[in-house]
Formats: C-alpha cells, structure tokens, sequence
DNA sequence: CAAATTTCTGTACGCTGTGCAATTAATGTA
DNA sequence: TACATTAATTGCACAGCGTACAGAAATTTG
C-alpha cells in the first residue's frame, strides 16, 4: 500500500508545501488581481525570500499552470456525468458553476488563457463532458467537437466579461456593471449606429446569467441537432 | 469644408504621429509578441524616449486600445452587410477573416481581452452584425443577444488557440500544431480518460479551420432557431 | 563529529510603467 | 530682432517584476 510518509530525504526542511504555494497564489488573486499573482508576492504571502518559490516551481508559468488546475478540480464533474438529470440541465449547471467561481476572482480567467490547460483536471473535465454528450445522442466525434464549443463559449463568455472589469477591485455586482454599461452606451451617437442604439438594453445586458444562459442554450441547440436519437 | 491643415499651434512640433505609435506598437506584437508591445519598445521603434510616448497616449492600456481598434478596423464590414450572399456565408466569412488576422500576431487577442472593447470601430462592428442578423429574420433583442453571442464564439476559440502557442513566435502552421497535439495526446493514460484517448485525433484537431467553422456552424444553428421567417 | 544533500537567503541584472524637473524647439507678440 | 509663451522631448529616478548565481543554514547519513 502507499505509505504517505515521505522516504525522510537528506537536507534541509521545507518551510511551506507546493499546495500553500497555490494557496497563497489564489489568496492574492482573490485580493488583488491577475497582476498581483507575482512570484514575490507569493513569497511574501509566505514569509519566504522571493527565490525560494523556485524550489516548489519552476517558473512563474508553473505557478499559474498550478493555480489553474487548481481552480478546474473545484467543478462537482460527478454531478455532470449523473444521469438523475436531462443532459443539457447538467451542463447548465457546470457552466453556470464556472462562471461564478471564476468571475469571483476577476482575472482568474486571464490565468486560465495565458497557457495550455493539459491538467489532469482539465482532462477530467473534457472526459466528464465526453460521457455527457456520449449521452445525448452524439457520435464519439461529435462529441469531441461539441465538448470543445462549449469549453469555447463558457471561456470566451467569461473572458469578455472579465475585460471590462478593472481587476483588482472584487467584482462588482452585476445589477452595477449592466447600469454601468447603459451608462456608457447612452453616449453612442444614434446617427451613426442606429440599432446599437435601438438596442442598448440588451446590450447593456449582456454581462448578466441571463444572456449567459441564452448563449449556451443556443450552442446546446445547435449541438442538440447533430444527436441521432 | 474641413480644412486639413491643423490651424499651426504653437509649441515644438511632434516627433511622429499617434497613427505611427499605433504602427510601431503592431510591429513589435507582430515581431516578438505581445509581450513586446511595451512603452519602452515602441519608443526605441520609433527613436525617442520612452516618456515621449506619453504625449500621445496617457499610459499603456490606451496604446493597447488603439491598437485593437486598428486591428477592428481592419474587416471589412461592406462584405457583411452586403445581401449579395446568404447570411451564413457573410458571417463565415468574417470570422473566418478574424480568425488568420488575429492569429497572425499570436497575443493579439489578449490585447483584444485586456480591456473593454468600446472604441468607434468595434461599435461598427456591432452594429453591422446586428443588420446581418436582422436580415436573417431575428427581432432585434434576439439579434442583439446573437451577436454577442457570435463575438463570444470567435473571440473565445481564437483566445484558447493562443493559449497553447508560445507567443513571440510567429504561429506555425495548423498542420505542425496538430501534429504536436496529437503528440501530446499520446500521453494521455487511456485506463483513466478512455473516451479521451478514444478521441485522440479529433481532439488534436481542436485547433483547426475545420473545427471552428463547425462550432461557428452549430451556434449558427442554434441562432437560425430563433428567427421568425 | 564530518560529509552529503536540500532549502533558503543575499545580491544582482535587466526589464517594466511612469512621475518630475529641466531642456529644447516652435510660435506669437512687442 | 528680442522676448515670452507653449508644447514636446529628455534625463533621472523609483518601485516593481522574473530569475540567475553564490553562499549560508539546516537536516539526515556515514
């Protein structure tokens, strides 16, 4: 059996562990943003000189990659490939569970986006998503293409969201960004973009669950049509 | 009329021209990344000191701006509007044009997620997709929540593909990045992601023409799902 | 106790954005 | 022509970043 005990190694003691590390790292983020996730300011999180991260990592690239994966094992996948629920309510959920738990730190997305996501979290997502639309009807590669659309849209919703947020701040609600925007879409000039003013209620609604939910019910339903039951 | 020559103002005359900032900042990004786009670089592009750049543009987050409204700038919304082609094929088009013209300059489209796209060009953009849309049967509060939904898409799968590509170099051909996807894939450990490694092949395929056109497709889908005609 | 090994620290280099004061270059006025 | 005014540019400086290198500290093995 594995013995958790680590074969006593020779030299010096480890002051903290690589998950504090990672800890530490999604502490600032939560705090201070994208950009406050630095290797010195992880260190000073805790109490390390900044080169000693570098026994733990790497490189800073390490750190995020870790961070990341980190971020990914948070989703509930057993409850995305339990078929208690329709296929597309499950994937609702997943979706609608990522995006709070990523715009909770604005700039995690940033993170998410500066490297490949070859994890094995990230792979236990895509084969969690896999199974899911194995269910709904779609061939093998469909559904590898279907798994990556979604991954495509949950993302790209998020990270156009997270653009406009100035990141350290800890997010305001989304009733504020969407006055915000109406604000700012008032000063559009009707002259020259007539049904960007016409529409600019829902324009100003955009970073809001419900054109979050409407958008994903759109990929579903194109995705939907390529199942052959 | 307008008269072109600027009515001769009265201190020292400017070293270069904002249009020249622009120009400088897309040569480095195109050059060496999206990292290079920095103060200092673009002022030794154009031969001044870094400070100089200030007078131009308060600080670095509005040179970015610039330069992803330049890059905005760039489609051609005429060939969107146009109603000599189905709708599908005009937005196909677009995307498709976006797509080689973003990932020409690997880290463009960071530059594109960095801030809030608001400038004059991507409101043209906006508002020529809300006429396509309209034109193909949706009421303008669906048309308006489709369009973004369409930038979501495009901007999302081009912003992942970038995320597995080392920014300063100048993109290697889909070909080669597919190959060292499925390299990758091969370590992927079948007993724990078996659908995964099942789908090895159309996975390595993610980043390709054919399976953007077909995500761009089934949103496509799922937006022709609501028109009224 | 000494040797070997690992970790942590001190120092340093080159890079970043950008604020402040002084300099340079152009124009308007006397 | 001389001077004042104004705008653009520069030099210098500061604080921050990632990280490479050498040495000190701590811990286990012989």
């Amino acid at each position: 059996m594995a013995q958790d005990t680590p074969p006593a190694k020779r030299g010096r003691k480890r002051a903290v562990r690589e998950d504090e590390v990672v800890a530490a790292a999604i502490r600032l983020l939560g705090a201070r943003g994208a950009d406050a996730v630095s290797i010195r300011g992880i260190a000073a999180e805790l109490g390390l000189a900044p080169n000693a991260v570098y026994t733990y990592f790497p490189d800073r690239a390490a750190v995020v990659g870790a961070v990341v994966e980190h971020l990914l094992g948070q989703t509930d996948l057993a409850a995305l490939t339990s078929r208690d629920t329709p296929w597309r309510d499950r994937i609702h959920a997943l979706a609608t569970d990522l995006r709070h738990r990523l715009l909770a730190h604005p700039g995690a997305v940033h993170l998410l986006l500066s490297g490949p996501m070859d994890g094995p979290h990230a792979l236990a997502l895509g084969e969690a998503l896999l199974a899911v639309l194995t269910d709904a009807g779609l061939a093998p590669t469909e559904a590898a293409r279907a798994s990556y659309l979604l991954i495509v849209q949950v993302l790209g919703a998020i990270a156009l969201e997270a653009a406009e947020l100035p990141s350290p701040d800890p997010a305001p609600p989304i009733a504020e960004r969407v006055a915000t925007r109406r604000e700012q879409l008032r000063a559009v000039p009707a002259h020259l973009y007539p049904r960007t003013t016409e529409a600019a209620d829902t324009i100003a609604q955009f970073v809001s669950d419900e054109q979050y939910a409407w958008g994903l019910d759109r990929v579903l339903d194109g995705i939907e049509g390529r199942a052959k039951d």
